[in-house]
DNA sequence: ATCAAATATTTACGCGCGTCAAAAATATCT
DNA sequence: AGATATTTTTGACGCGCGTAAATATTTGAT
């Protein structure tokens, strides 16, 4: 840096002020440093800038499972706001798995991000290795809400997604039951269970639930392998079936193609099939899923946005926050 | 550390070696260092630890997009194993844009990396940005090579695939067409393509090329909207269809879907469908998808071992290597 | 007990940058 | 033009650790 100063014919200070905020710099300043930038091509030391500096502009950015395109593609969105936003935003994955997630988020700490942006895993985190991490870096929690933990939480409204579906089957046919894995890992999965209830209570009709076994997060295996034993033992309680999510319908889309079981809305149906998430492949399965959308958009700039007030605000907020977003019920061929 | 030194009742360049490789101290020194550590919970500055030392323990993973499952997936093992092996790595997804892989090389660069595994996003890569890259980084491609670019090539062997789809759905029936993009992203597409026209002739058949115009990574809408197009106007020249890969097959079984037409084996069908990759979602397509499945382990594994040898030798291979592992054919519904 | 080899300690320097205070230069306004 | 506010420069210190050389200690085998 010493040398690009002479060379750039700008003290070292300022230099390394520019790099620090390119913003700080007068104008003229910026645009000298600019083009000798594209002269010598010099890039600071990352390691030596983040030794002294209490905040780096680092972002973590943590999800439970990647290999579900659903958080591949809301992952994908905070990326890319933060790094507009002039962070450096850093992707990790806790594969379903516990020893992961506190593996990570203790990585997280020693590289003193300026704030994380986190989607626990649920049920399977260590809430309170969580917390103790929380008290110590700015941390927004999505999709996945734990109580209390965190500056803020920002995901979808459950009530919303599941309102609109039973609604929306109940008001075209007949009422839905709903399929879900008897230990869901993830508090939503809970939320939508009690929202279905109070849903078909409100609507004067009487629940069913379907509750399969299976654990882990591979959700279209335990969709299909549930779905085949009910149907096989014919034990579905209505025509009309609601999953808990989008990966569990596809499960079930399969089991029913191999039972020869037609889903749909048309007379020749015997089934029909609706869900929440709007996943991305929701619309390519056979046929495709009427369902409940996230509206991602919504989430990720929220979550961002949340988490650049919460830095700017010195890594407190006044009182912790909750955002949800509604659904958006998305009607396609399967109900 | 100096205060963490004393506190242990250790020199301090012991304990900086200890860190750099817990195993060059003695097993006793160790013991102390490590029974010292969980009582006073003392973590060294990673900042500090990489400015010095040339050979950084992180290790990049750049996959072109991580929305893919497939990619998703080969990153997940691929993660696990750096970490087995003491490095830190971290992900990184082009997000199918060769602005975005350009900015991660660059971030890369910085980062001092001990090693890169990069699977690149093909035509779209700036071929000249890679390469001065690998210059300067110890580089391992995967998936897509790029000629004579970084230090070696893991991948799966284009002609394995075809081949074996080819012959078997030749033999349990009549011969397929080839469906694909027109101008595909990736470049084993086109190796995919002369496989099939390969094979045909070898087996003394007539090829024939459906193309179909789309662009981008959205694979499974231009699989469906080609699909629509041909299935409507009745050109699909036969009644067996191969398509370069699974996401382009999935799209394609949401037209067939959408169009009434069966497909699979039975007799009520009227089009088998064959792809290749084994998408992880391909189990559960309705009919579930016939296709040739990539070793994903042993690329993983191939990929990270070398990587590993490279790294040993200081960055040099002897020469570049280039390592294509077989497909598997994996029978299912669609044909 | 003796000695060579392996390992640990002492001492000291430097990495590349953040940051501070005081002084100097420049911009902005009346 | 002068006065004030803003920005830049100068000079200097320290961050937390890697690393090197010389010295001291421990280990393992004779």
């Amino acid at each position: 840096m010493d040398e690009f100063a002479s060379l750039s014919g700008i003290s070292r200070p300022t230099i390394s002020k520019y790099f620090n905020d390119p913003n700080s710099v007068r104008p003229s300043t910026r645009y000298r440093i600019e083009s000798a930038l594209k002269e010598y091509d010099y890039r600071p030391n990352i390691y030596a800038m983040n030794q002294n500096r209490r905040l780096t502009k680092n972002i973590g950015i943590v999800v439970p499972y990647l290999a579900d395109p659903f958080f591949a593609e809301i992952a994908r969105v905070i990326e890319r706001r933060c790094i507009d936003a002039g962070f450096t935003p850093t992707l990790f994955s806790s594969h379903g798995e516990q020893g992961q997630e506190i593996a990570i988020l203790d990585t997280l700490r020693s590289l003193k991000p300026a704030g994380v942006l986190l989607a626990p895993l649920g049920r399977a985190s260590d809430k309170t290795h969580i917390e103790a991490f929380c008290r110590d870096v700015p941390t927004i929690l999505f999709d996945s809400n734990i109580e209390g933990v965190g500056a803020a939480f920002v995901g979808s409204d459950n009530f919303s997604f599941v309102s609109q579906t039973v609604e929306y089957l109940s008001r075209t046919g007949s009422a839905p039951c709903f399929f879900e894995m008897r230990d869901p890992a993830n508090p939503n999965a809970n939320k939508r269970r009690h929202a279905y209830l109070q849903m078909m209570e409100r609507l004067g009709l009487e629940p069913h639930l379907v509750k399969i076994d299976g654990a882990g997060w591979g959700f279209e295996e335990i969709g299909r392998a549930g779905a085949l034993a009910v149907l096989k033992k014919d034990l579905l309680p209505t025509d009309t079936v609601l999953c808990s999510n989008d990966r569990l319908a596809i499960g079930f889309l399969s089991a029913c193609h191999e039972l020869g079981i037609r889903v749909g809305r048309g007379q020749d149906c015997t089934i029909r099939l609706a869900s929440h998430d709007d996943h991305p492949y929701s619309r390519f399965t056979c046929p495709s899923l009427t369902t409940a959308a996230h509206d991602y958009q919504a989430v990720a700039d929220h979550s961002v946005e949340t988490l650049f007030r919460l830095i700017e605000a010195g890594g407190q907020l006044e009182k912790r926050e909750e955002t949800q977003f509604a659904a958006r019920l998305i009607m396609r061929a399967s109900a």
